[in-house]
DNA sequence: CGTCTCAATGCAATCGTTGTCAGCAATTGT
DNA sequence: ACAATTGCTGACAACGATTGCATTGAGACG
């Protein structure tokens, strides 16, 4: 039997073969039980027949909404977003939904150009990381069911979820700590994004907890999220004179830590035998590092899948309450962090201090 | 002034405040010139002011048509299909037009109803990473632009655009043999696509060229495009005896590179010291590896710019012949070549051989 | 001055689907 | 046997934009 031509058939031709109205076979595709069995089967078997494809564009002008939903990232080759890109995509295929992926390169305007464009579209519900402009952009899309991901806009009543940034913070400093590190450092990313405050958070709590007292010249903020603010965050920590030096560093997140690797080859510091490293967020080439990197891995297949999920409740009844689900992370040992250098070693320099 | 409810102007809305009918008004934003002059700046004066969006489902419905391109590719998480989705999203921002991903994990089922889902939504033109199976499954879309990325499906009068697969892996082993290797491995990939075959021919192009004798042992198939199949390939080649024993391999795409550096780690093997390693395509984190990898770099970001290029002027003028564009690739030389160990070193144990 | 041309605009049909309403036949209750 | 109910179905009017055709009025020209 030869396959019809793309996107020819429509409802009426259904009808037609089928000897009934448009309004029962549409009624036999979405309402099953709102027709006889005997008419159903038919209509199904010549559905199936003529290879029928629903016109997604009538669809949605009729019922004011499309089977769209929105994705909104920074960065498709990061791999944390990516990978909450696949979760996100994977939930949505089983639904039925199409995603449509918005990279913003944390600007804007694009920003706001993608949310028009689904606006256009009669999005049916989006999933967003979260910058600071957003909290502004989506208040004008208020009716639309809304899930954040990894990062809070603040937004009242809000659908959010989330990684456990101080407990995995917290978590790192009690692994650098047991290895004998009391200097350690923290490039942070931006502190006005809520992921980074948490974690900046969970550092200071570890410290406390470790009975460490911090230096106010460990916490290196990274500038932006890029691999060159991560650059200079690490280089400003090198220029600490050698009793304040760090023997350790975590990094906030994926970008900053390879500007911090870069740093650190060029300086020619072994990992983990001079300087002990640990980042966010793992990835395929984290383990194939030499050394390979100790990482706190968040759950970011989990964490789209989830945000989907509860989008599609949203969507089926917008008035839930907002909520907002923390993910366990998982710190992972590898090759980047080892025991402190021997007392002396470190302190023989601490004269100058 | 109040921003209005996302959706909910029409077009009819700006007819009435213009005192116009819904037909200038559309003919005012679609064809300007056949519009008084005053009238269209009055009516764009007022759909600023409302901030009217046109409902693409109604256009796309009249129209028959959307403003959607579908992009298929196997691996968002893979730097280079990313890097690719990137600049055709770059292009087709430009254009107005929206980007649909299709992530198919080499599942024809997947590629089969991501096509389905853009076929419902009466997509404009697709651009693809063709697997074996989409020949066979894009013959049902015969009357719609296609774009062809990265490989060739094979099938007749398509437009193409490829990386010169054949002159990179020459000129990779040329720079080994350069070097003094004479022992040179390929971990290929599958070798039923094309870009495996090319770089294959080009790798034996090379051998010929730089007289150096070919052991069919040298030339290890990846089963498949992963991480898995790149190691295990990897494992066969260290199997080989010592006289047999390649002192560089080439692996040829970054998945396979990935497995390759397992296997070498695992069987600590010191990259470049013992063992030289080539890849194709390049990397944040090729760069930043310990030893940062030498590679050939695909313009991937260009490649995707170019095959949505292409596609807005197959869809302008659907009659076009078919085309093939293959653009150079960069060698770019890092620290995971260098040049053989005396002969006396890797001739020490070929006794066995 | 009458007719012809042409630019500017309006009218109305249309794209394919959905949902409301009403009608019809068959079944049930009395 | 008749009324009430129930189960299916069809007719029809949207949804919002586009477009071929008809209409209008102003200016050109004989």
């Amino acid at each position: 039997m030869r396959q019809s031509i793309a996107g020819s058939v429509t409802l009426s031709d259904i009808a037609e073969r089928a000897q009934v109205s448009t309004s029962t076979v549409s009624r036999a595709l979405s309402h099953p039980d709102r027709v006889a069995r005997a008419t159903h089967e038919r209509i199904l078997r010549i559905v199936e027949e003529m290879n029928y494809q629903p016109n997604v564009l009538a669809r949605g002008l009729r019922r004011r909404q499309s089977m769209i939903v929105g994705l909104v990232i920074a960065d498709i080759l990061n791999d944390f977003h990516a990978t909450i890109a696949k979760g996100v995509q994977d939930a949505a295929y089983q639904r039925g939904y199409t995603v449509m992926f918005g990279n913003t390169d944390e600007d804007p305007m694009r920003e706001e150009r993608f949310l028009q464009a689904l606006n256009q579209h009669r999005f049916a519900g989006l999933i967003i990381v979260p910058t600071e402009r957003s909290r502004e952009l989506l208040a004008r899309y208020a009716r639309t069911p809304v899930v954040e991901i990894d990062r809070s806009s603040g937004r009242e009543d809000a659908h959010v979820i989330l990684a456990d940034n101080v407990a995995s913070s917290r978590a790192v400093v009690a692994h650098l700590a047991q290895l004998g590190h009391a200097r350690i450092a923290a490039v942070t990313g931006s502190r006005t994004v809520t992921t980074g405050a948490e974690r900046l958070q969970g550092y200071l709590d570890g410290m406390r907890e470790a009975g460490l007292a911090v230096d106010p010249g460990w916490i290196a903020p990274a500038a932006r999220h890029d691999e060159a603010s991560g650059f200079e965050a690490m280089q400003r920590l090198l220029e600490l004179p050698a009793g304040r030096r760090p023997t350790a560093v975590f990094a906030f997140n994926n970008q900053v830590t390879a500007g911090v690797l870069r740093s650190l080859k060029r300086a020619a510091i072994q990992v983990p035998q001079q300087m002990s490293l640990v980042g966010f967020d793992d990835s395929r080439w984290a383990q194939l590092m030499t050394p390979s990197l100790t990482v706190v891995a968040q759950p970011a297949r989990d964490m789209g899948y989830l945000a989907a999920e509860r989008l599609f409740s949203l969507i089926a009844n917008p008035d839930l309450p907002g909520t907002v689900t923390r993910l366990a992370t998982r710190l992972v040992l590898r090759e980047s962090t080892a025991a402190v250098l021997s007392a002396a070693g470190s302190s023989s320099a601490s004269t100058v201090g």
